[in-house]
RNA sequence: CGCGGGGUGGAGCAGACUGGUAGCUCGUCGGGCUCAUAACCCGAAGGUCAUAGGUUCAAAUCCUGUCCCCGCAA
């Protein structure tokens, strides 16, 4: 089928590695490159390289509502589908209408659960064991469009942001190849979501990565896990930031504040929560690379009883 | 030219403002104590202080250039 796909981080690869192979991609679409980075260097998203690599004609385009030439472009390609997958734009009525099936989108959760830009670590932070693919049509809501293909996957109890993204791009590859099959042939469904059942999933901010150590033990395990790729789990020790790059359950108790370190052994330090006990592994403050919870303990003389704050004007004691 | 921090024995840090003997917590090696130990005690090895130049009687420390690493912002 003549396809365009529209996507732009890493997230999307395996899917146009794999349609391009079955199909014909007539053009890529991903976001404008910006400055990104240490240094501000512009920078292109993964999809774009992707397209110059494969020689591939690529269209970046600032904004999507209101530009003819845009929709031009895409009506002359006379386009049986197109695909979208973490594109980061919503698209306009005008050209979800262009295409002769429409768009498929490429989803990284059981819609109608977690809609929204950051459905993979919503569903970590969420602690949930399942999530999954969803390949729906688009329309012009928030990922609120009928359901076509739904592909599950278990969620490891060590799966953390990238080993998740890694899983589901690969799925999300075969699934919609697998729905582009159907389509082909006619025998593509469509059924509408559960909106009741509905929860959203919004981008992460920074915030979102501060550890809040009166949960639990293992909600605290959940969230870092959730946004193990950005923005990280961080805390505050005397003042300083630090990144939390490693980090374990353990299955003990203990009645101290939440945030004060235990113990500092070979293999990390314990630190109290609002209930259960973790095992940092790896800790990186600002301006350092990551080390050994040890070696940081030795260096900063870190000893127990001593506290984590949530916010850097907390002083320790 | 987005803002900022850093490079000191094998690891992590202090020392730099106010130039003058290489320090701390560990690790390693040897010895001791102990029923025993990752615990404790004694001892030892190991550092061109990222790099090039400058100032100085004297530079880890002050000045200039270069390389590498990292946090924030986007």
């Amino acid at each position: 089928m003549r396809l365009a796909f529209f996507g732009s981080p890493a997230f999307a690869l395996p899917s146009l590695d794999l349609l391009h192979q079955d199909h014909e991609i007539c053009l890529v679409v991903a976001q404008p490159d910006k400055p990104a980075g240490r240094g501000n260097k512009l920078s292109s998203p993964a999809v774009a390289l992707w397209a110059k690599e494969h020689n591939i004609p690529l269209a970046q385009p600032m904004r999507l509502k209101g530009n003819l030439a845009f929709a031009e472009q895409l009506e002359e390609l006379k386009l049986d589908a197109a695909i979208t997958a973490a594109y980061g734009k919503i698209l306009p009525k005008n050209l979800l209408d262009i295409p002769k099936h429409g768009f498929l989108n490429i989803h990284g959760s059981l819609l109608p659960k977690y809609r929204g830009a950051a459905p993979i670590q919503w569903a970590l932070v969420r602690g949930e064991q399942e999530t999954g693919i969803t390949i729906m049509q688009t329309d012009v809501g928030m990922d609120t469009g009928d359901i076509c293909l739904i592909r599950p996957l278990a969620i490891e109890a060590d799966d953390q942001a990238l080993s998740l993204f890694e899983k589901l791009s690969f799925l999300g590859a075969e699934a919609i190849l697998e729905a582009l099959e159907k389509l082909s042939q006619g025998s593509l469904e469509r059924y509408p979501q559960d909106h009741q059942q509905a929860s959203h999933a919004p981008m992460l901010s920074r915030e979102d990565g501060r550890v809040r150590w009166h949960e639990s033990a293992q909600e605290i395990y959940n969230r870092f896990r959730g946004v193990y790729a950005w923005p990280g789990s961080f805390s505050y020790f005397k003042g300083q930031e630090i990144k939390i790059k490693a980090l374990k359950v353990l299955n003990m108790n203990s009645k101290a504040e939440a945030g004060t370190i235990l113990a500092i052994e070979n293999e990390g330090i314990w630190v109290a929560t609002g209930e259960g006990v973790l095992l940092l592994e790896e800790v990186q403050p600002s301006s350092k690379r990551g080390m050994g919870a040890r070696a940081w303990a030795n260096g900063y003389q870190v000893k127990p009883g001593d506290r984590f704050k949530e916010k850097a004007e907390d002083v320790a004691y």
